[in-house]
DNA sequence: AGCACA
């Protein structure tokens, strides 16, 4: 059995295959030409021209086995090689077993669009403002981007059909606002189409794609600008109006957000808020209170972007699955909170190399310091991740040994088993940047959800599975 | 001359 697939690549001892690889083709070898160079051996039904990146190779795809054994075979032999245009073209089966192309399927309706993003260039439009604007709609798992001939198109991949067929009909032939922008882009519109792909595969997290599961914690605006996620003329009524007609915003951004949490059937604590809401950048101040009979909590970003992001990622999502915890979050008026730096209520991680205690920040991860300000999750690697460097404080928490737990498994470690919605592609774990934490995670049917593990408002981990399980 | 998606 040691003949099975995954074999080394360059054997002449590959498995058969319809399709054969053709390579050293002439630049920009015709598919007719490829026809014509199989057709004394069978019919074929399929072909994809101009790949790699000298587009000097190909695919051809035989109705039978049989055809595509012959046409190796022949060659193996012959005195003469194949030729194409007089250059010899070197033939090998593929290594699949069919060709799979032109994945755009026009007006099906899929749960992918495509979209192509007219009158901008690449660089333009980041990855990051279309996910704001796509996310307006539903969960946006990934998102790939490109540039063919047909300009700089994008990839939108969302948990359904439904959700991609409302932010079609919503964005197709719209603008993407301006203040989204950079100043010399004067139009900027969206044609949508559905693709017929269901599932992207995003190989390697970058700017030009990601997997959402982590874009959402990896976000890392490089504009200064104030973004928001809100195209007021697409839109409509899914979200708060935040601009208004004249496009100027009317709610008072901040870089503190008051978040409410409903349906409180767990404890929300410092840590846990942090692990949320570390996803968009630095965390520099918590603190939790009761107002009306409700539990709220303010959390102080660096910056308004940071805030803005965060506050339309989380917006009326669920910390814990099921319902529990839903955050409503909209702008404080406070621009710097005055909070204990360590309390069961509150927590100040500007305040971090004051003596207080050990540090594990510090201690296990030399270059904590550097990463953090980007990317904050990228510092911890295993154990007790940034911000857990609490005293024990009051109550459940003690039931809770933050410091015996992964909690906010950090980027690139997912120690254990990281929650993976059934329906997710596995999430990179090599090859890319470890740009991110396991932290957003979403159900994969309905509303996007944060995979806390919950605790019971009482303490114990509930249901038997390991606390900060993520 | 050496395996693609969009």
């Amino acid at each position: 059995m040691s003949s099975s697939s995954g074999q080394p690549q360059f054997r002449y001892t590959q498995t058969p295959s319809k399709v054969l690889h053709l390579r050293n083709l002439p630049w920009e070898c015709t598919e007719e030409e490829l026809i014509e160079l199989g057709k004394p051996f069978g019919k074929i039904v399929n072909t994809k021209c101009n790949v790699g990146a000298n587009r000097n190779q190909a695919f051809v795809e035989f109705a039978d086995l049989n055809q595509a054994i012959s046409m190796v075979s022949y060659y193996a032999s012959s005195s003469e090689p194949a030729q194409v245009r007089g250059k010899t073209v070197y033939i090998q089966y593929s290594n699949r077993q069919e060709i799979v192309n032109n994945k755009v399927s026009g007006e099906v309706a899929g749960n992918v669009l495509l979209v192509t993003i007219e009158g901008v260039e690449a660089g333009d439009v980041s990855i990051d403002v279309i996910h704001l604007v796509f996310s307006a709609f539903g969960f946006v798992h990934k998102i790939a981007t490109f540039e063919k001939a047909a300009g700089f198109q994008a990839l939108i991949q969302y948990t359904d059909a439904a959700t991609a067929s409302e932010a079609k009909n919503a964005l197709d032939g719209r603008s993407i606002p301006r203040y989204l922008l950079p100043e010399h882009v004067t139009s900027c519109y969206l044609r949508i189409s559905f693709s017929a792909h269901t599932d992207l595969n995003i190989k390697f997290q970058s700017h030009r794609s990601r997997s959402l599961r982590s874009v959402n914690l990896a976000i890392n605006l490089d504009y200064t600008n104030p973004y928001l996620p809100v195209n007021p003329s697409a839109i409509e009524g899914n979200l708060q109006p935040m601009v208004g007609p004249d496009g100027k915003i009317k709610e008072p951004e901040s870089n503190v957000l008051l978040a409410a949490i409903e349906n409180m059937q767990y404890a929300v604590t410092v840590d846990v808020l942090y692990t949320v809401f570390s996803a968009f950048g630095t965390v520099q101040k918590i603190a939790i209170f009761e107002k009306n009979g409700g539990t709220q909590a303010l959390i102080q970003y660096p910056d308004v972007t940071t805030a803005a992001v965060a506050k339309e990622a989380l917006e009326g999502h669920c910390i814990y699955d099921g319902g529990y915890c839903k955050l409503h979050l909209s702008y404080s008026r406070h621009t710097d909170l005055n909070v204990k730096a360590y309390s069961d209520k509150s927590r100040d991680y500007t305040i971090s190399s004051t003596g207080i205690l050990s540090n594990p920040q510090a201690s296990s991860v030399p270059s904590a310091s550097t990463g953090w300000q980007t990317n904050p999750q990228v510092a911890g690697t295993s154990v007790g991740s940034i911000g857990m460097q609490a005293p024990v404080p009051v109550g459940q928490a003690a039931a809770w040994d933050p410091s015996k737990t992964t909690f906010a498994s950090p980027a690139g470690t997912f120690p254990g088993q990281p929650f993976v919605p059934s329906a997710g592609a596995p999430f990179p774990t090599s090859g890319g940047p470890p740009s991110a934490p396991a932290g957003y995670f979403q159900a994969p049917q309905q509303r996007p959800q944060y995979g806390v593990q919950p605790r019971p408002a009482s303490g114990a981990p509930p249901y038997g599975q390991p606390p900060g399980y993520f």
